[in-house]
DNA sequence: TACATACTGAACCAGATGGTTCAGCATCAA
DNA sequence: TTGATGCTGAACCATCTGGTTCAGTATGTA
């Protein structure tokens, strides 16, 4: 069961993996912005920033799109449903786990069955 | 609004950006696992299997216990509640641009209001 | 005791990442 | 046409990452 192909998930969990890049987002969820706006507003040199929003537009976290000088950035594509489900399955699991962990601890504690 | 001090989500998300340590989540789901077992079953050195169960364990996503000479892994104390919910509240701002985008092309399409 | 097993740590390696500076190029405004 | 603005690409840098090998140490087992 050995994954060798890499996934969709790999781009997109890495491009949230960034507090900068989870910043721009949720910026871009207020409102499209060039990338000049997004780099003054984290303090960044406009080629720092670039490369975030190219990480962002390569996990489909973002699009954009150039009209005269300005690169206009906004939302993109991805809605992340697949990483929510990858997560929620996740949770369904940890839950039975440990809930099988808890009854074996009342188990050991309270032994009258 | 610019993030300095490095957040949880940071750890957790960069930990989740790579198939094998996603895998090895999976795989302790299903039950604990030494080391050796999921370096075997993960093709990789044991040395290789530390280091990723290290950065499971350093997110919280997976705790350890050595006994004898067998270290075992099991599913640790985070249940990835946090990245659930800034991935929901991505979501929901997600729906909430694309339904204003939607209703803006539909005026476009039949301004007859 | 002797040998195998299971892990550990240090050192190394190639490539990615997160930033920078600098030198352009295109576009808009005066 | 001149100058400011906005972006782009190349080059560089330090650090992190995902792996390896090699040389231990500790623990079981015969």
């Amino acid at each position: 069961m050995v994954q060798h192909q890499p996934s969709p998930l790999d781009g997109t969990f890495a491009a949230l993996a960034d507090a900068t890049r989870r910043g721009v987002l949720e910026q871009l969820g207020r409102g499209d912005a060039s990338i000049s706006v997004l780099a003054e507003r984290f303090q960044m040199t406009l080629t720092g920033m670039k490369k975030h929003v190219g990480v962002l537009e390569q996990a489909g976290l973002v699009r954009t799109e150039k009209v005269g000088r300005v690169r206009t950035c906004r939302l993109g594509p991805r809605r992340l449903a697949e990483e929510a489900s990858w997560i929620e399955r996740y949770r369904q699991t940890w839950d039975v786990r440990f809930d099988a962990l808890d009854q074996v601890l009342a188990q050991l504690q309270s032994p009258e069955s």
